[in-house]
DNA sequence: AATAATTATCGTACATTTGCGATGAACGAT
DNA sequence: ATCGTTCATCGCAAATGTACGATAATTATT
């Protein structure tokens, strides 16, 4: 097989993803958090953590787009919960 | 809670490690190459992957530094399972 | 209409990861 | 001693990830 043509399994783009998710503590730590507390929004979430609004608010978006939690809208908050 | 107190648990440390080292395609590649064969070595992974041998060589290492893999070294050959 | 509260996004800086070719190290065979 | 084989390491370039402050967006309250 040359290696121009080599792919990837699916399995394993999708397995490294996932892996890539949980790759960093503040994700963990995330994710940890929500399975604890029932209703909790952005800014339990930016307490609980070391980083910046902002940067707290990047790794629940790569969160939800690894399909891992889901957030749902109450304006102004945002609240999450494990998906 | 001072932000500069802040420690991030073991648990998501390690976890964090070990997401990491299943974090991508190649690595995960490996894996289920080595699970599969008795005895391998390097050059058979290199065959196996799209990418240089100096390339293997760094994934081979760091899967190793995580602790899933080892090698012993007949030389000139390295070969490699799963730990 | 102006303000306050909350969150997402943008632009930027810096660090880390990934991949490559070249080189070095180890050792058996010639 | 030289060569061939196998593998790791080095130095570099490109890509990706992480963090931050500033700003925008949304909406309720004054």
């Amino acid at each position: 097989m040359k290696k121009e043509d080599f792919k990837y399994q699916e399995d394993h783009l999708k397995l490294a993803r996932f892996a890539k998710a949980l790759s960093h503590p503040a994700r963990l730590h995330i994710l940890n958090f929500l399975s604890c507390c029932d209703r909790c929004y952005t800014g339990n979430i930016v307490d609980e953590l070391p980083i910046a609004q902002s940067s707290v608010s990047q790794h629940l978006k790569e969160l939800k787009e690894a399909g891992l939690i889901q957030g749902t809208i109450e304006t102004p908050k945002v609240y999450y919960c494990i998906d």
